[in-house]
DNA sequence: AAGTGGTCTAGACCACCTC
DNA sequence: AGGTGGTCTAGACCACTTG
């Protein structure tokens, strides 16, 4: 039974990884080399390494130029976790969008965002306070910096209308980004921005982007108590 | 200036990605087609295929038959998250593993359990809570339903000594996998067991697996307070 | 209907790494 | 030093989807 018929590699992909699952390769295993295993499916080599990349790149294999194609010992779960601006993620869930900024200030950038910079100094920046809300109900809390040096231009951006999120990603495409997840107690002053009691628990995201080894911005996200971050479902 | 002279592919990525940086494309725009890039680089169509392939992985291009090669609009952040199994993730920090099961029965699923299991009916399950110590300190208490339908053969482990988790890993690969994130308080119970004092902050992963369509565990993860999950870092 | 990306081949050379 | 995976080519055909 081959199970598509669409694609040989993708056929192949899947034969390999039933023998994984079938235990016929298991852990630590070396498998035959892309040659052989392309006589046996009497295809071109190119073919098969398309299926043993797209299981390497899973996670599931380790290949090695001359060390060949071996199981991965101690297999973890590989997800990919899309993380889109807010106002999308509360559109998609089919709310109505508004953003408040709250707070709007010029500032040196304390220790700790510096430490996030990767800067022993301590930089200008544009300190931001604001609030996503979903359907008039506050969703997300973010605490903002954003470097002056390196976007010195966002000074002139009415930063009322339109949320730094979304001006940062139009207009300063970041080429590279940290990202901690962690949950936390929210302070009092944070309830009362989020319309909450103190000390629940929620979950924050924060994210530092770089453009080359500048850094843009560091974000630190709050949201509503209940949230839930979906990585997309994965393969072994 | 050609960036790497490693590979051909990676520099036209490097080409194609600095500029949509640049804003030489921008958001919504359409890149010229496959052949024509090919041209320009003066390279076969599979090697900026290759790279293309590439790009549109990471989530920033959009690629469509006839419909030529678009740059994503209202672009995000994607990373990948690699979950380890517990005991590797303490080791990995440096820390002595040790691990301690604290309950261990059979029973029926209970409805929100069989709601993750995708069933209407309730399933024979085992039930497991267990502790994963690092360097003696309690680090992730989890709770674990394991579906005695489709894993049998667990009945006949000793789960003292080797926590489900690894054996798991070991004995029945999972095919799929869900994952959902967020921030809870943890109870009395959970606390005690923890070392820590209730109503503590406190990040917890709950996963589902499966083989086939068959459900093989649900595990409810609970981890130390101030734990912090970092994906790998991303490119825009 | 036609244009675009997706797949595949057969062969070649290269780069890395163990053996 | 030799074997393995990684890359690349030139060309072909296919599959999707939009104009």
């Amino acid at each position: 039974m081959k199970t598509t018929r669409k694609s040989r590699w993708k056929d192949i992909r899947n034969q390999i990884n039933k023998r994984i699952l079938n235990q016929t390769y298991r852990p630590g295993d070396k498998l035959p080399r892309d040659e052989d295993i392309a006589n046996e499916f009497d295809c071109a080599r190119s073919t098969v390494q398309r299926a043993m990349r797209s299981l390497a790149d899973e996670g599931m294999l380790q290949r090695k130029r001359k060390g060949g194609t071996t199981v991965t010992t101690d297999p973890f779960t590989r997800t990919t976790l899309d993380i889109p601006i807010t106002r999308r993620d509360i559109e998609s869930r089919g709310h109505r969008y508004h953003y408040h900024l709250i707070h709007n200030s010029q500032e040196r950038a304390p220790a700790k965002i510096a430490a996030c910079f990767k800067q022993t100094h301590s930089e200008p920046c544009l300190k931001l306070e604001s609030l996503h809300l979903a359907d008039g109900r506050p969703y997300v809390y973010e605490r903002r910096w954003i470097s002056l040096t390196t976007v010195p231009e966002i000074q002139n951006v009415d930063l009322s209308e339109i949320s730094a999120n979304e001006w940062l990603v139009r207009n300063r495409p970041f080429s590279r980004c940290d990202v901690q997840i962690h949950a936390s107690i929210c302070t009092e002053k944070e309830a009362e921005y989020m319309g909450i009691t103190a000390n629940t628990a929620v979950l924050i995201l924060e994210r530092t982007t770089w453009i080359s080894e500048s850094p843009i911005t560091h974000v630190r996200a709050l949201h509503e108590p209940g949230y839930r971050l979906i990585p997309n479902g994965s393969m072994s």
